[in-house]
Formats: structure tokens, C-alpha cells, sequence
DNA sequence: ATACGTCACATAACAATGTTACGTAAAACT
DNA sequence: AGTTTTACGTAACATTGTTATGTGACGTAT
């Protein structure tokens, strides 16, 4: 029966519609600061609507989120094939920073914002796209161990793997809630992965030697100014444009 | 004229009174999930009476925050007089940590909540709490750096500092934000702290040494737990129990 | 001592929000 | 053709932060 198909297919058109101008709004603005209302009015329907499709604004949230999370993940899987282990770690943290500060906001709903407390809904759903990611991570980290990377002493894989998230995570996340704050002189998100990155894994390393030096891009020294997106061409699928006219 | 000194000494008991009542609740369900009528009806007052003290709701959260803000500064500074710089090193990311993981709710707001976009009121306020923090550490990276405790290439002190900063808070945000992840296992945060600081330092270190070992007070390999803030014995000036019978 | 002014605070209202009860009309299924 | 489903709009509701307005206590000046 194809009708039912058809029916299937424009809901889930209507439903990408509304990711769509709740993607747009949420990115640009922020989760609070967006109104169910005013989503709806950007693709002519009422509120009502949204909740055809979703259970409440948070769910409509978490979905957009999720759907987004796979490019994150596209990103690391690329990032994993890179073959000596060691290698694959710098890679990885590299892969990680670039996702996180080019969708800020993403990063920020997926690992800057706490669980309000209802959270029982989907109790795996969430952080489990950062957990996967971690299992990436914790996985190259027993490969390094095994090829003898680390130093002796250092034999919990998961703890190291922890720390080195820990790292990265900790430079995104600045960068990300204080990276406009001027007197502040940050240095470029280059530089620090290379100083924190680079320094822990020759901490890390039973030969004391760093990581192989990054790509550089930027001319390194200048404010990142993370927060407020300016690039709002990401992960859009399907049509790239506003629908509302 | 004393009468003037009462007025005002009981307008500020009045002011803390307010205070108080809106730690508990900031700490205990954060800032979103509080309402001004519950703190108001805490104190047997009605909502109005928090505007005679408060601009808004956030500017009441702003200033419980800068009050127990103190705190932090002063275990910093404490940590701060440590002789060896290096050493000093150590302390403060330890004192760091505990006060992040003791006060979850003030850390998650003062380095985890973005900026609302209308924050242009206290342009300096808001961060400058950590940013003085920051100073310290630069001071000491600086200190340390003379000392001739770096490896030579490394010759920004601002970026070692940021880079150690984005370790510690990294560490942190982590465990108050995912840290009651079920699945997960964390690493005790001593544990972690120790991997994770001791080699960057390691790492950073011109002789190759990592840092002294720290004092372990947990067996290591418990889950933190630091999201839902249990002690809430905290900062607790004046008198320490619930005002509303 | 009396009048005046100030100010902390309460009452009640307002606007904006997320959410839902209810109706409806179109379209699918029988 | 009749029945049922369902996507969606209208309008309402409860809860929020915030404010306009009133008032009573109290400090101060006459």
C-alpha cells in the first residue's frame, strides 16, 4: 500500500521542517531563548503543531541535537582510521575540538547542560552519542598500551582515556562559555591543544615523546569568539534554506 | 547617627536573609527549576520584597554567587602559598577541583552557563572571579617558568596557564555534568586528577619529572556523584538553618 | 508633638511562556 | 457512503518574571 507510505513520508517532511526552523532558532539564539511559538510562526502553523510531531520543546531539542550528533560521530569515525594508535589519539582530539567549536551550541546542549532532573525519559539516549564517541577513545587507548605507548605505570586504560577526554573537553568548553570575554587574551584554540594536548600525551608516553606536530591553520593568537555562531551553514540537510517566506 | 547605621545593618540582614534562602534553593534545584515566589514564600515575604533588594531573579543568583565566590578565592590563595612554584602548581589544581566538586551548583554557574545575551549589565563582574584565579596561575606558570621548571620551547606562560586551566575545568564540568551517568565507571576524581595533571605537568616539565604525588583520601574508583549536592553544609554565614517554619 | 517624607513591602495585575482541552475538517479505510 | 483516524487551529490554562499602585511604619524636620 503505497498510500500509507506517502502519509509516513509527508510527516516526516513536516517533521524536518520543523528541526529545520528549530535548528536555525536554537543555534542562533539558544535553547531558553527560543519560543515554541515563534518556531511555529517561521513555518506558518501554530503551536499545536509542534506537538503533533514532539512530545514537548525539550524533546524537540534533543532530537534536532541527535540528529546533528551523527556528523560529530562521521567526524571521529574518519578521524579513527588514522592507523598507529598514538597517531589516531592526536587525530581524535583534533576532531573533537573542531566539531565542538563549530557547533557551539551543539556542544553545549550535549555536554554543558545538566540534566534537568525529569531526565528519566530517555535515560541511555543522552550522553550515550558522547559515550559511544568514548568507547572510540577508550579502545584507541588500549591499542596505544598494548604497542606500549604509555608509561609502565599507567595500566587503566579507561582512566587515562577519562583524562584525555577530561583535556579536550576542558579547552572547548572554555573556549566555548568565556571565549568572548575580552581582557582575557586567549590564545588560539590551535596553540592550546597543541600545549595541552601535545604535553599531556609526552606525560602520558614511556619515551617522552609528544605528539606529532598538528596542521596549523590559523596564524594562531586570535580570539576565538565562539559563542555567538556566526556560520550558520551546518549539518543542513535536505534544502539549505529558510522555508519560511 | 546610629539610627541610620540599624536601618542600613538591618537592611542587609534583610538582603542576606533573602540570600540565604536563595542558596539553598539555587543549590539544591539550580537556577531554572527555582521560582521567586518560593524563595520569597521561604521567608514569609511575598515576591515584591526580593525586588526591593535585587534588580531581577538573576541578578539575586549573581550575587550569591560572588559571595561564596569568596570562598574559592580564599582556598586559592591558600594553595597560592606554597613555595615551590611548581609545587604550587599542584595545590592549586587540587584546591580547584575540591571546590569545584564541593560547590557544584556555584561552579556550574559561574564557568558552565553561558552568558545570557543581555549580559552587557556587568560586563566585568561576571568571570572575573575566575579570571583573578587566573592570574594567580599565570603568576606562578610565570614564577615556575623562571625557575626553569618548562621545557625551553614552551615560552608562553599564558598559554601553559590557559592549557592547565582547560585540564582542571575540563576535569570538573565532566564529573558535574555526566558524572552520574550510570554505565560509565569514572575514575575517582583523585585518580583522574593525578593522570591527568601529573603527566601534563610531565609533559611540560623541562627534566621530564611529573608532579609530587598527591594526598589520597578516597580508595579511588568511586563514583563522584557531585551532580545532586547532598552536603548542603555550605558557606553558611550567620545563622545556618532554614528560616521558614 | 505634629506634619511630612521616605521606604520597605503587600496586593493585584500584566505579559510571556509551555502546555493542553476541544473542535474540525480532510482524508483514509471499511 | 459511513466511520474512523489524525493533523492541526482556536482558545484556554497555569506558571513564570516583573511591575504599577497602594499603604503603613517610621525617621526627620518644624
Amino acid at each position: 500500500m503505497s498510500t500509507a507510505d506517502r502519509i509516513e513520508r509527508e510527516r516526516q517532511a513536516k517533521r524536518a521542517l520543523i528541526l529545520e526552523a528549530a535548528r536555525e532558532l536554537f543555534l542562533e539564539r539558544g535553547y531558553e531563548a527560543v519560543t515554541l511559538r515563534e518556531i511555529a510562526q517561521r513555518i506558518e502553523h501554530s503551536t499545536t503543531a509542534v506537538y503533533v510531531h514532539f512530545k514537548d520543546k525539550r524533546d524537540l531539542m534533543e532530537q534536532m541535537v541527535a540528529e546533528d550528533f551523527a556528523v560529530f560521530a562521521a567526524a571521529l569515525q574518519t578521524a579513527a582510521e588514522v592507523k598507529p594508535a598514538r597517531a589516531r589519539l592526536g587525530k581524535l582530539g583534533v576532531a573533537y575540538v573542531e566539531f565542538a567549536l563549530r557547533l557551539p551550541r551543539h556542544y553545549q546542549l550535549l555536554f554543558l547542560t545538566p540534566q534537568p532532573a525529569d531526565a528519566r525519559r530517555n535515560p541511555v539516549d543522552r550522553g550515550t552519542p558522547g559515550i559511544d564517541g568514548f568507547d572510540l577513545l577508550v579502545a584507541t587507548v588500549e591499542e596505544a598500551m598494548a604497542d606500549g605507548v604509555f608509561r609502565p605505570e599507567l595500566r587503566d586504560a579507561r582512566a587515562i582515556a577519562q583524562a584525555i577526554w577530561a583535556a579536550v573537553h576542558g579547552l572547548v568548553s572554555l573556549f566555548i562559555i568565556l571565549g568572548d570575554v575580552p581582557h582575557f587574551e586567549w590564545r588560539s584554540p590551535e596553540t592550546l591543544l597543541e600545549v595541552l594536548m601535545g604535553s599531556l600525551m609526552r606525560g602520558l608516553s614511556a619515551d617522552g615523546a609528544g605528539l606529532p606536530p598538528l596542521p596549523r591553520k590559523a596564524p594562531a593568537a586570535s580570539p576565538p569568539a565562539a559563542s555567538p555562531p556566526k556560520a550558520n551553514r551546518q549539518t543542513s540537510r535536505g534544502r539549505g534554506t529558510r522555508t519560511a517566506r
